[in-house]
DNA sequence: CCAACACATTGACATCCGTCGATGGGTTGC
DNA sequence: GCAACCCATCGACGGATGTCAATGTGTTGG
């Protein structure tokens, strides 16, 4: 419409426009924290040991001793990990046992891949 | 063989082994560092917008508004991420360039896929 | 050389996070 | 039932983190 004022300035130096859309910020918080859930070296640990395992679970008794923290501790990343959707938690007997949850890395792996 | 104590209690219970060898201290450490620094929305943000820019990289200018944050908000982000190693900083003349490092969230992407 | 610009750094502040000891809630064995 | 066991939750504490205003550093234009 109209062209009254300058809207032809270049100005080719800084401002680069987007090829593509970005992503929301929506996505961006719930990607952030699954992320954060996987940025501390005993969550890292944690998820190892239980995909090493034959069996792909374990219960908190085989990881405490590990990574050599407290049972509360050990606790609580586990929460964390069930929170984010990376494990699930399945109590048998006096056990709890920490299974991975079934592509969820995968699909974080593909939001990566981009 | 003395099969003098009973060794072969079953404990089919907990302590499962392990399967294979799970990831060291170390390497988990390495590993939820960079993690870390995409445990952030605003940097998962960052990130994104500086992937989707054509020339696939941005300056600070172009990314304070998208985010909606202050200046040395953005700059102290894009830090966190250069160190990390996920991005590259690049002064010309004024303006400081942030690119992606090429292949450093595809070998994210493979530590996740294993 | 001085003003304007883009960006990094500093200092400060509120909040979040990792860790532990203590405690509570279920489950099993005697 | 009662003791022993495994685990989750609570409360507390020190340290890390995200954010901003103010300031410093380097570069460009006049």
């Amino acid at each position: 419409m109209g062209t009254t004022t300058r809207d032809a300035e270049q100005l080719s130096a800084c401002c680069t426009p987007l090829a593509v859309e970005a992503i929301s910020a929506d996505d961006a918080a719930t990607l952030a924290a699954k992320f954060k859930a996987l940025g501390d070296p005993t969550r890292v640990r944690l998820l190892s040991i239980v995909a090493s395992t034959d069996a792909a679970e374990a219960c908190v008794c085989d990881l405490t001793e590990p990574v050599g923290l407290s049972q509360p501790t050990v606790s609580h990343h586990l929460k964390v990990l069930v929170d984010a959707g990376l494990l699930t938690r399945s109590k048998r007997g006096i056990w709890s046992y920490y299974a991975l949850v079934p592509g969820a890395l995968d699909d974080l792996a593909s939001t990566l891949k981009l």
